[in-house]
RNA sequence: GCCUCGGUGGCGGAAUUGGUAGACGCGUUGGACUCAAAAUCCAAUGUUCGCAAGAACGUGAGAGUUCAAGUCUCUCCCGAGGCACCA
């Protein structure tokens, strides 16, 4: 008998296919397509091992029995060649990489020919052949023209050792996934592109794929959507805060009169507060009292308040300062003009009087801000030195008619009017416009126009607790500055006061601010006015004045609202104004003379918001915060803020942070760490405080601290933010250990932890958790009812997420964890990017006709580490003309990643060689998309991400014709080496196919990789277990030697025959190869037991087993009479008369245990089934004369006996 | 920590979706052939008890639903893969 010599049969059949050129694609438009693709490999210097084929041949299957069953197949296969390894190679010895790259494709074909997998050679391509990247580079500058591409100076992701930028995707804990190199951040400006702008759609398409819901898993998990609010918190720089220093006067101490009083409102309102027991109080000595404050250290933040002898020694201590320096203010409470008279001489006083009295000119060169208080009816300091004073001092001067020398004859020793001039109470004022007409300005309810909006300004205002004035100004229609004046002065007016104008208002306000001097902190005029003519016409004294400019310097902040169609003259004011005072001018388009009328809305939210910078101190509106918050429901519980360090708001200076040196360090610290370090697991949180800003809860109004942090990600969210301690567990972390409060805004919710942990325990556990979670000492991140949430306690959280986000100014938005596609790579081995730099006319891309820009050829591929890829140092190649000017201009020297190639080369096999166009449009109708795709789930988030996206761009450009590229997709599982570990050079357990298909022959193997086990799962090598599918193809080869071939096939053979031909069929379907391969056994296993079956029937098993082992199934084929081709046959059908069992087994069960098995006939009815089970002895011995309780009969399958 | 799969003989793995657990292959043991070995063929092979007929147990552990659970439900343990300070 002729032995089964695979060598010969397997050479023999190669070359005859080859020759017949049988794997070619047919295109017959006709039939229906099926495009079944691998994913194309990186030929390394390696070759393939035993694990890479896997998918290979399980496609190679699939398309075999596509083609047998008439479909028109593409299976084709390329290669994935620019990239780091070939170029590490052509490095180390000194040969172009193409050299390496063309040799291990030769290697790679070679092995992958030995399989006799049925690719169309003719269709294959190649990532570096220029006729490819061509369309890689067309596809880029399309990209570029659409926008999607731009240059970042955003530190990335560099590898120190494969010295190059990567995108986020290449990166695996941190490390480059290529060398495992910790990755550092560095900044080199990158070429980026915008698959962000693609996120929404790669999202929800995903649901329309066929794939594997692990794969789909993982692709919205690292788009990362999530859905919350986009929130500003406003910043406030801590104005430096005051601090008060009180020197007494003779006779006296701080524990007496109203200084206790004092000492107590000063720390009420949370300001320093020094008055400290001057030295020998009944006989002071100058020289002992400013000693004393000299200790006392006051600076520019200072407010000292001297009564009586205090002041002198206050007045005295200024004198003698040096010349830059400077207090915040002075307070002298009858206070003596310290000059020799006949009761006081200079001995006698100790230095305290002089003969020249104080030096007014020196002392004020220290202090701008001198307030005298003094009595007519002091018994001790006459008034007259009150006048003194102030008059030298050009010192507010406060008059009282009865408080004698501020000692014994003060009510409850208290001083009112001293404390508002230490604390300025911030105050809004608004004042209102006039009608032009008379009559109705005259009637009071049509007075002025614009009552309605100021009062929805003031209703707003008020909500937030700001104090808001708005006076109604005696006959507006016939204004008086005096009148206005007088009405204007019975308020309040400290530079803290934010004053609004409207129209004629702003006159009055503009008048008022250059004549009295007086500093606010911010003027806001809407709608100006200013028309000296009009006082003739009125015959009033009220329009016509000169505009002091210096009111810019005294006013921190000057705002103008104007409108394109304001009167003439309002338009005109606000140029003016604008001009003169280097205002920032608001234009509402159609608000006219903001007359309630031409608004049509009693709203005015720009101005509020104006107002409300004002209130916190900033004046900028960049000076805020965004944070993103999944959490908007807990805005009331969040007690501080973080931002990453690299935060751009940490370098603005407006904020003069006070401990900036700390903050710089711990930012160095911060980029020094690999991403590794930064996020370790356990390891524990650090930040810095930044001192002297705080930021303003926009809902609560809290002040909370600003912290910088690096568990908090620059290139997330908005690099920032809100920290929400009770309902976060980071943040819950980070306040304990720094010790900031801790605010429980969300009341934990019994029916979410019966949910999960079920009624008993939950009800248990409840109360201890509910008190501790009450009292910050556990962190809280589930759903419940919002509580300490001023209007929105007891609502719950979902509601509370819109609601609070509104109320606080912010919109829903949406965020991703994918980041943008770093595109650019600093090597060599990769299509260089069609774009140019020219001075003139800035970047410009290549012109499409000079397509492709070949890789030019280089003396050293060493890269540079610079940033600078190798390109860079051809300057033949560099220097270039601008496409645009004909200027002198540079190319780009960065190439592309790796991943550009492959995220579109399944379109090019369909019109591999097309130079017109990436591909023909007729073609890629009728092929695309892919109907499967086989390969490694290493590639489940970044090719398929990245190739998602190429193909949507190529869809929204028009160049295909269906949004998504691969219908269905199926991971191949790996193969491990025979010790259970990743087959690697490094552990030496490398199996090379080639030396398995010598040995077994390649049908055994590729029957062997399909029989391991499930496709997808990984399997361990086993080269004792090839022997199995090695001997089974031997019993066939004897079946066929042995003529049992030649006899007929029994009815039974008939019916397992055709039940494997249904079950094969469905089971390549299914990529269930394994069970398949297990039915043929047992049909052979049968078939050998019987011994004869028709060639007719042989020749249907040698159909189904063909797709799996070609090459013998082809031998014995024709030898039993036949001359075609197998892949050229049609797949056998089964036929329905067969797969029907007229007998069956029928299994009788007692009280659901197996007791006995009966042949029947297949139809049997329920009753006799019952007769017959009931019957069987071994069932009698089990019933026993029990009663039988109930009877479960399954049609062909079983009886159950209940008794 | 979160998400997604898994856990079945000595090993790789089947099991029509609730209906005979262990198909098929490897290995092992015994036998046939042979002077012998290899190859091949035949038989056995989940565990325990038993000469046997047979019985009991048995799909990570424990509970539950059911006439019947590898399959469904709950709790827990272990393994693989993915994500991971993502607000």
């Amino acid at each position: 008998m002729e032995r089964y010599e695979h060598k010969k049969v397997e050479e023999k059949w190669r070359e005859r296919w080859a020759q017949a050129n049988v794997y070619r694609t047919t295109e017959d438009a006709d039939k229906e397509k099926f495009y079944i693709l691998d994913m194309f490999p990186y030929p390394s210097g390696e070759g393939l091992h035993v694990g890479h084929p896997k998918g290979y041949i399980a496609t190679d299957i699939i398309s075999r029995y596509k083609k047998m069953q008439g479909f028109n197949v593409l299976h084709p296969m390329g290669w994935d060649a620019f990239g780091l390894p070939a170029e590490q190679y052509a490095l180390k010895n000194k040969v172009h990489p193409r050299i390496g790259t063309d040799k291990n494709i030769a290697t790679f074909k070679k092995q992958l020919e030995k399989i006799s997998l049925n690719y169309d050679w003719e269709r294959e391509i190649s990532t570096t052949d220029p006729k490819f990247y061509k369309w890689t580079q067309w596809t880029f500058i399309q990209m570029y023209k659409k926008g999607l591409v731009f240059q970042s100076n955003e530190p990335i992701n560099w590898c120190p050792s494969c010295k190059t930028g990567l995108a986020n995707e290449d990166l695996e804990n941190g490390c480059c996934e290529r060398c495992d190199t910790p990755i550092e951040k560095k900044k080199i400006p990158q070429w980026v592109i915008k698959i962000t702008d693609y996120a929404d759609r790669m999202l929800a398409d995903i649901d329309k794929l066929d794939w594997q819901e692990s794969i789909k898993e993982s692709q919205r998990n690292w788009i990362g959507r999530s859905e919350g609010a986009e929130i500003d918190f406003n910043v406030k720089t801590s104005k430096q805060k005051t601090n008060v220093i009180l020197m007494h006067g003779k006779d006296t101490n701080p524990q007496e009169k109203w200084y206790p009083w004092l000492a107590e409102k000063m720390n009420v309102e949370g300001i320093s507060f020094e008055a400290p027991i001057l030295p020998n109080p009944s006989d002071p000595h100058i020289d002992e009292w400013l000693e004393e404050l000299d200790n006392l250290k006051p600076n520019e933040n200072t407010t000292l308040i001297g009564h009586s002898r205090g002041g002198i020694a206050i007045l005295r201590w200024l004198e003698k300062q040096s010349k830059d320096f400077k207090v915040k203010k002075v307070i002298l409470v009858a206070a003596n003009y310290a000059k020799i008279n006949e009761k006081h001489t200079e001995e006698g006083t100790h230095g305290f009087y002089t003969e020249v009295g104080y030096n007014f000119e020196e002392i004020k060169k220290h202090c701008d801000d001198f307030v005298v208080l003094h009595s007519r009816d002091d018994g001790w300091v006459p008034f007259e030195h009150g006048e003194i004073n102030a008059k030298g001092l050009d010192a507010k001067f406060l008059t009282f008619d009865d408080k004698g020398h501020f000692g014994s004859k003060l009510e409850k020793q208290e001083i009112p009017e001293l404390l508002g001039e230490i604390v300025q109470e911030q105050n809004v004022i608004l004042i209102h416009g006039c009608p032009s007409d008379e009559e109705k300005a005259k009637n009071p309810e049509t007075r002025t126009y614009n009552k309605q909006w100021l009062s929805w300004i003031k209703e707003k205002l008020e909500q937030k607790n700001i104090k808001v004035d708005f006076p109604l100004m005696p006959h507006p229609w016939k204004p008086s500055y005096d009148e206005y004046k007088k009405e204007f002065e019975k308020l309040d007016i400290n530079e803290n006061s934010i004053l609004i104008g409207t129209s004629c208002g702003t006159s009055f306000l503009l008048r008022w601010l250059g004549e009295t001097k007086q500093k606010v902190k911010s003027l806001i005029m809407v709608a100006p006015w200013h028309e000296p003519e009009l006082d003739k016409k009125h015959k009033t004294d009220f329009y016509n004045f000169n505009i002091d400019e210096e009111i810019n310097n005294r006013v921190e902040n000057i705002v103008i609202f104007t409108s394109d169609n304001d009167y003439e003259i309002g338009m005109k004011s606000a140029k003016l104004f604008e001009k003169k005072f280097d205002a920032k001018v608001v234009n509402i388009k159609g608000h006219g003379h903001y007359l309630e009328n031409q608004m049509g809305t009693v709203e005015f939210p720009e101005l509020l918001d104006n107002v409300l910078d004002s209130c916190v101190g900033v004046n900028d509106k960049s000076e805020s915060i965004k944070v993103f918050t999944t959490r908007p429901d807990t805005l009331y519980g969040a007690t501080y803020m973080v931002l990453a360090p690299e935060h751009e708001l940490i370098n603005n200076e407006k904020l003069k942070i006070k401990n900036w040196d700390e903050v710089v360090e711990y930012q160095k610290l911060a980029q020094a760490k690999t991403e590794i370090e930064r996020t370790a697991e356990g390891k524990e949180k650090t930040g810095v405080k930044l001192e002297g800003v705080m930021a303003i809860n926009p809902v609560s109004g809290e002040e909370i601290p600003i912290f910088i942090a690096d568990y908090v990600l620059a290139d997330y969210g908005t690099g920032a933010i809100m920290a929400v301690p009770a309902h976060d567990e980071r943040d819950f972390e980070f306040a304990q250990k720094y010790q900031i409060s801790i605010k429980c805004v969300i009341e934990p919710h019994l029916s979410v932890e019966i949910d999960e942990y079920g009624e008993d325990v939950a009800r248990e556990k409840m109360e201890t958790m509910r008190k501790q979670i009450l009292e910050g000492k556990l962190c809280y991140t589930k759903n419940g009812d919002l509580i300490n949430s001023d209007e929105f306690t007891g609502m719950n959280w979902i509601d509370a997420k819109e609601k609070i986000t509104q109320k606080a100014g912010g919109e829903m938005t949406t965020s991703y964890k994918l980041r943008d596609w770093v595109f650019s790579r600093q090597r060599y081995w990769g299509e260089p990017m069609p774009l140019i730099h020219c001075d003139k006319c800035g970047v410009v891309t290549v012109p499409e006709e000079e397509l492709p820009l070949i890789l030019p050829e280089v003396e050293s591929y060493e890269p540079t580490g610079t940033g600078e890829s190798p390109l860079a140092a051809i300057d033949e190649w560099v220097n270039t003309k601008c496409p645009e000017c004909g200027g002198p201009a540079k190319r780009e020297t960065n190439t592309m990643p790796q991943w550009a190639g492959s995220s579109w080369y399944y379109l090019r096999y369909i019109d591999p060689k097309n130079n017109k166009e990436l591909v023909d449009k007729t073609q890629e109708k009728y092929w695309s998309p892919v109907d499967f795709y086989v390969g490694g789930a290493e590639h489940a988030t970044r090719h398929l991400i990245y190739a998602r996206f190429w193909h949507k761009f190529l869809y929204d450009i028009g160049v295909v014709s269906y949004d998504e590229p691969f219908s269905k997709l199926q991971t191949v599982g790996l193969i491990m080496a025979e010790d259970g570990r990743k087959m690697s050079k490094r552990w030496g357990n490398v199996v090379n196919p080639d030396d398995v298909i010598d040995r077994f022959g390649s049908d055994t193997f590729r029957l062997y990789e399909m029989f391991m086990g499930p496709f997808d799962a990984s399997v361990a090598w086993s080269m004792d277990g090839l022997v199995g599918p090695r001997k089974f193809l031997e019993k066939i080869w004897k079946m066929y030697h042995l003529e049992f071939t030649n006899g007929e096939t029994s009815k039974e053979l008939q019916k397992t025959l055709h039940k494997t031909i249904k079950k094969v069929g469905e089971d390549i379907e299914e990529m269930k190869y394994n069970t398949a391969i297990s039915a043929m056994m047992v049909l052979v296993n049968q078939l050998e037991k019987e011994k004869s079956i028709s060639a007719d029937d042989f020749g249907k098993f040698l159909t189904i087993l063909s797709p799996f082992a070609p090459h013998m199934t082809q031998e014995l084929w024709n030898k039993i009479e036949n001359k075609t081709f197998l892949i050229e046959e049609k797949w056998p059908e089964y036929e329905n008369q067969y797969l029907i069992d007229d007998e069956i087994e029928l299994v009788v069960q007692v009280n659901g245990k197996v007791r006995d098995k009966i042949m029947v006939t297949a139809g049997l009815s329920e009753e006799d089934a019952k007769e017959k089970a009931l019957a069987s002895e071994k069932v009698k011995k089990h019933i026993d004369g029990k009663e039988i309780r109930k009877v479960i009969f399954v049609q062909g399958k079983l009886i159950s006996i209940v008794v």
